[in-house]
DNA sequence: AATGGAATGCTAGTATACAAGATGGAGCCC
DNA sequence: GGGCTCCATCTTGTATACTAGCATTCCATT
């Protein structure tokens, strides 16, 4: 699968012209390794690129400065671009800080919890259950994006959900491939509604142990993905 | 002071040949930006910074797209480049979110405390003190990076302390500002003598309490500074 | 005096060319 | 057959030129 990723689309991207070059390849770039059609550690030539995207080094360069202040892209100059590997250990102090950060929002956002928060994570989780039924990974990510992001506004903090969507960069990329095996969406929606009743009792000490849970079950989903995809995780 | 910042400097920066151009050019903004020397709201013009440096707009503008991933400086094309004002919401919601990782870090430390830790942090301590007589608000506040970095460290979970460095650079700012007053110095060190205490009995409840204790007297700096500094701050 | 359009000068975004470093393969020698 | 050297080719980093958009200024007209 070396020659999977950007290659399998239709053909080569299109650029809007009203957007500017270089945020449009810096997204299609990070998607491209969140969802691990540039696989980790998968060579990135600037020169492949700007053929595959038409456009000038200088775009392409921009993106990749971007990308490797996210963590996703390692550059060693001179030598070549490549897909930055998973490392375990920065996937579990990523799950440190996430839970860190999450758990604090779940408490804050009970604390002003109001229905109109439980309508709309319910409206969410339908729509969980309907990607999740489909087998749309992708747009159950998403869902499951926009359940978390709904929890950090309701705790008048949604600002802080930028720090948490960095800072689970990595969880993306493993959650992305996690989310391949049904049974897992199927955990996760479990798990969201556990939370959104915890969320509704307007409890947060209930609320915080129930998002710790969630956010801990992730876990598993590691376990059950190296033996798939060892080369993917590098111990360090 | 609007002609403060990088033309304080004793003379042009000169670039150490052995280092990349664009890592230079970052690091020096990023500081300059952090202590103020340039203020919010600054425009940043490419050119200026060329011939400030004596680069061409590659390695600047590679430096100017880092910054801006770092939330440092805000881009308008075709009209300017400027230093980003300091948002209270922004604020807010950085304490929010340092509180919540450096609170569970506290924990996490104090149950894997030795007394290495403690003599590392008294180490710093005196470093602290040393540096707050002399009035070096740069080292002090290196010093206290360190501090932090410490009880990461002996959380085992030194990668989250970068999480936190992303997290804690709009406070990095505000905190060079307070640090230009002697008395906010001393009561840092004075709470950080509190925390080492904290660890050192390897309660975690006690070193959560007080790191949250901690990170909430930050809260003062900030009612201080407003006055001195109202065009640096925004409401949005 | 007010208004509208053109010109100008500034900005960032992008394209292209050059420089320097790293790597791999070929050829030569022992 | 193995080791060493050299060269070609790849890479990223940087320099420079061009393009397009935006804001300001100036001038002509009413």
């Amino acid at each position: 699968m070396g020659q999977a990723g950007l290659q399998q689309r239709p053909d080569t991207f299109t650029l809007d012209r009203k957007l500017p070059a270089a945020e449009q390849v810096y997204r299609a770039l990070r998607e491209a390794i969140l969802t691990c059609r540039l696989e980790p550690n998968e060579a990135i030539s600037e020169n492949r690129l700007c053929s595959m995207f038409g456009v000038s080094r200088s775009p392409v360069r921009t993106a990749i400065t971007r990308l490797a202040e996210d963590g996703l892209i390692d550059i060693f100059p001179q030598r070549g671009t490549f897909v930055a590997p998973i490392k375990l250990r920065q996937v579990r102090e990523a799950q440190f800080a996430r839970s860190a950060l999450e758990v604090a929002l779940a408490a804050e956002a009970a604390r002003h919890w109001r229905d109109a928060d439980t309508k709309a994570l319910k409206a969410n989780l339908a729509r969980q259950e309907r990607h999740a039924r489909a087998g749309d990974g992708w747009a159950f990510y998403l869902d499951n994006e926009s359940f978390h992001q709904v929890i950090a506004q309701a705790a008048r903090m949604e600002g802080v959900w930028g720090t948490v969507q960095s800072v689970k960069t990595l969880w993306d990329r493993i959650g992305h491939m996690a989310n391949r095996v049904p049974a897992h969406m199927a955990d996760i929606i479990a798990e969201h509604r556990a939370l959104v009743e915890a969320l509704d009792s307007r409890d947060p000490k209930r609320a915080a142990a129930c998002m710790k849970r969630h956010l801990k079950s992730v876990d598993h989903a590691i376990a059950r993905l190296r033996p798939l995809h060892g080369d993917y995780f590098v111990e360090e």
